[in-house]
DNA sequence: CTGTTAGCGCTTTCAT
DNA sequence: ATGAAAGCGCTAACAG
């Protein structure tokens, strides 16, 4: 690994001007600067990091902190998606995104705490969101810049990206109420993960503006996984008053939630409406086909990466990075049936 | 974000001692030292990053690089699972395991080599080897410390992890033909990872050893995608000869070989036997269940840990890591059937 | 335009 | 057992 002074050396310079010249720093002779970008393309030269971030006190790199484990609710390529359109466009700027996952068996706080203070990150994004979330509270103590995916009750005017699943729960319950739906369920993970409490105030608000029922007895909270779905299910078609739809608010769970009904003789769509969250490859290999919602994951990856480098590194427009909704849309597929009695 | 000279100036002493006393080393006063960490614990004091690595040439980060985007074969939980489990082992040694996206679209060796230079990695873990790969090549030349996270036929003794392909292709063929199959066919992804191969290898070697075709025309190389998958089972019903089993190489493409299958009128089991790759959720909904491969992907995870640690500071059982292989064994499930005519 | 130098935070060697 | 100081690779301020 050759360094600044090797490259000087080798070119009779001072690593000073080396160092001009590899930064485009002003006050460089031209033919120096390319005698030098020569050289050190040559030798492969880059600046090791160390040095460099010690001296600059910071890293050009931002980290993505990922739950993982069997109590993550990411079952499929949602993060993969995510990360994919960040990196790149990060990197455009010469900046490192680094994914950091976080076992679910691990102290999440702890974690932080020594990613904070190690120092290796200039800025942070903390995904999936708690209702009451323990390390925004953390966060809001440091310097550190950083945003959510995801928001939150926590006090605190932080930066947050998030997908509109108050507008996502009130197209779905309007769209079943049109089809002569009245009892109209809400399958809810029982990880307190704040989109969930979103959803399901969204669906009560509007469940209670149309007239319709918005009872506890409606709400099924369970594991957010296909077990936890496939208990929903149970549960639901054991009510004297059986709801003719239920929306299904995380995405593990809804395969369970179809197995539950089948289980029980049901069939989506013809017995039971059942409308799920995002498009996603574990959906497809349902039958019969599932309403759900449409949302660009892409554009979510690529308002995350620019919004995280507004707030770390200044805004190239000079207008702060704002919070934002994703839009989602309602699709309706075989699985959601007009009611007729 | 205090640093170790407050830390130093608040107990009034010099800061070579607090740094002694925070990493253990002797010739520290046993009361002092209790003061230092005291100190260090309520002020939240954390050795910045930089300083550190700058000082002792290395960072405790071991990056683990993965291929994202449309074209990755990765749609299932294969890494989550991979990485969690590594993470818990390093992080018992205060080793960071960072994940490093890289996108299909960019240049991997161009992406290889900045991460190289920057310096910010103690070890590399490179995953989806190629049968012919570029990465391997160039790392072979640079004295960073990396593992491979499955074979390949570029030269080098480097160290590796991977599945048993070999004996589980072998396994599969073994069985279908003591149900009575003779044409067997095999389902590959186009893009040349290495794994294919091998199992293709196996399969042909298997195939020949049982006195059984193994033809060109029974090797079905397709993208390793759900699509590639149906045009697969399209191009093979339409065979004259029809194959009476099929060996899916790749997970994505499973749920499209069933698709393909059913949509030509055939039953899988029934009509023609399928045997897939891992047991994943992406499985779990195909009717009639299928039979595949179980493997432990945890252990996997422990295993490349424990190796790219030895590798990378040294063994801590004095005998240098080996490269191995994980065991597959073949679950049957209603996928297979005997073949009677 | 270029050379010299201080110093980022830390570990480690050398004195004491 | 502790303090003082050098130096890891780099950038930026200053001098020439």
């Amino acid at each position: 690994m050759p360094g600044i002074k090797a490259l000087a050396e080798r070119l009779n310079i001072s690593i000073g001007t080396v160092s001009r010249a590899l930064n485009d720093m002003p006050g460089v002779n031209a033919e120096t600067r390319q005698r030098v970008l020569e050289a050190a393309h040559e030798m492969g030269y880059v600046a090791n990091a160390a040095g460099r971030n010690l001296r600059k006190g910071r890293t050009n790199t931002i980290g993505l902190i990922i739950g993982t484990g069997p109590t993550a609710l990411a079952g499929d390529n949602f993060y993969s998606e995510v990360v994919d359109e960040m990196q790149s466009v990060l990197l455009d700027d010469g900046i490192d995104l680094v994914v950091l996952p976080v076992h679910s068996a691990m102290d999440p706080i702890a974690f932080l705490r020594r990613t904070l203070m190690r120092g290796t990150l200039d800025g942070i994004i903390l995904t999936a969101t708690l209702t009451d979330d323990p390390r925004i509270a953390m966060m809001e103590d440091t310097s550190m810049p950083y945003m959510t995916l995801g928001r939150s009750r926590t006090p605190g005017d932080y930066l947050w990206i998030d997908m509109d699943f108050e507008e996502g729960a009130r197209q779905a319950v309007t769209r079943l109420h049109e089809l002569g739906h009245r009892r109209i369920a809400v399958c809810l993970p029982q990880e307190n993960v704040n989109f969930a409490s979103i959803y399901q105030d969204s669906w009560r608000a509007t469940m209670t503006a149309l007239g319709l029922p918005a009872t506890d007895d409606l709400c099924f909270a369970e594991e957010g996984s296909e077990d936890g779905g496939a208990r929903v299910a149970a549960r639901l078609v054991a009510l004297d008053d059986r709801p003719t739809a239920v929306l299904v608010c995380a995405e593990p769970m809804t395969s369970g939630v179809y197995g539950g009904l089948q289980a029980a003789g049901l069939r989506p769509g013809a017995d039971v409406s059942v409308i799920a969250f995002r498009q996603s490859p574990l959906m497809r290999h349902l039958s019969p086909p599932i309403s759900c919602f449409e949302m660009s994951v892409k554009q979510l990856g690529r308002d995350m990466a620019d919004a995280i480098f507004a707030l770390t590194y200044g805004s190239k427009t000079g207008t702060a990075p704002q919070s934002s909704l994703l839009p989602m849309t309602y699709i309706e597929r075989p699985s959601v049936q007009p009611l007729d009695r």
